[in-house]
DNA sequence: TTCTCAAATTATGTCGACACTTTGGGTCTA
DNA sequence: TAGACCCAAAGTGTCGACATAATTTGAGAA
């Protein structure tokens, strides 16, 4: 047993998952707080104060800052320490480009690797989230969330290890971070469900092409939007 | 001045840059290593062992190894260390469809945004590349070089520094490793010099849409040699 | 000999300490 | 009052040490 981490009160918030390292716990837990928003961006991540706060060592901290660095989530400068990212406009326009090429990437190769139940589960994900549009109910959190869900299948059946790891570990992080900053609702959520649906009948007709296009003409879509919402 | 860090003889390999840590040199000196082939693949990241040799401390080595990770350049599993990455076919398939996507847009981009004299740049660069080629002087080692620095240029040509900082700051280290690791000498490198000339010439004519077909069937055909290669 | 299991050795995870750098505040001068 | 300078406080970079987990060694039994 360790020392007396384990019964610091600090820890208490962190999921005991077996395995995992002080540092796993830690960063899970950074991660969480800056993608929800809870340090806000361009916040400082002092290191004294986050081992005080969690009970730990600077040590298992600094390990911590060093994996949410590397997944472009705090930006750090030697002797000046570590700050949660400040995306600008332009840096979110060029992750939208990224994921155009990327993610239609993933839907053909996913319109040739999917599984029939996988697109089955889409199917019913789908009309699900037909449903919430209707009632009005989830509204731009749920639709949001549900966008993200959608990609994520997606790239799941694209079965390039890459590709999910790239997209999945580390710029749907930075999205979702974006997204509750800004907190943008998006008003073209009727369409982007069309297109959804477009792109689903594509994988399930097994028409690479044609998936990878319609994904990038959606993804472009969201950008133009952006574009136009940002300035 | 630090106690006798600096007066290390492990540390005189190491360039002195000013403003870089320790840690920045140190994680220099272990990626060049990796990708030269110094260390294997697969090969034990031993930290007492590198801390000894380079006359440091663990906790430097620790922060190196965990950026070599962020760059895929090592594995780590809690308790067991790091390793260097083995590169299986299927993964380096997969990098290669990565590339087709990424690169592809980097080519569609630069052609809308770089500069007269980037171009120029470059078509001299071309042409140095197929004097080499006539004389076979250079051979393998120089066209394998010279082709990254032509992608390398492109991709900084897109102006899109995610794009940037993925491919030249994690993709293209990953596949200068494969490549010392494996001698590959391409085979259709004729071919390869062409399919530039070809992609210059859209890029000269600012054509976005053909730039990236071409980017992306130049890729494509790289990953079909390199799939008859090793399949 | 070969297999098994426990002791010893080594490596990793985490900690606290010290040196150097940056920052913030206060003082002195023009 | 504004500005330069210095000093104290806080933060980061690096170190060595200890606790725990993994690996190797070697002794004994089958």
């Amino acid at each position: 047993m360790n020392n007396l981490a384990s019964i610091e009160s600090g820890l208490a918030e962190l999921d005991m998952r077996a395995g995992a390292t002080l540092t796993d716990r830690l960063f899970d837990a950074l991660q969480r707080a800056i993608v929800e928003g809870e340090i806000p961006q361009g916040g400082k991540i002092s290191e004294p104060e986050l081992a005080r706060r969690h009970g730990v060592s600077r040590s298992a901290v600094r390990e911590a800052i060093a994996r949410l660095e590397a997944r472009k989530l705090v930006e750090r400068k030697p002797n000046l320490g570590a700050r949660v990212v400040v995306l600008s406009a332009e840096q979110l326009i060029e992750i939208f480009q990224l994921r155009e090429a990327l993610e239609g990437m993933a839907a053909r190769l996913a319109a040739q690797a999917m599984s029939e139940a996988e697109i089955d589960a889409l199917d019913a994900l789908l009309a699900q989230h037909g449903r919430q549009i209707e009632q009005e109910q989830g509204q731009a959190y749920f639709q949001k969330q549900g966008d993200l869900d959608f990609h994520f299948r997606i790239v799941q059946g694209s079965q390039n290890r890459q590709l999910i790891g790239l997209l999945c570990d580390d710029l749907y992080h930075l999205l979702r971070m974006y997204r509750v900053q800004f907190g943008m609702r998006s008003k073209r959520c009727r369409q982007a469900f069309a297109e959804h649906q477009y792109l689903l009948s594509a994988i399930r007709a097994r028409d690479p092409e044609m998936a990878e296009l319609l994904m990038r003409q959606h993804v472009r879509a969201s950008r133009r939007n952006l574009e136009q919402a940002l300035g």
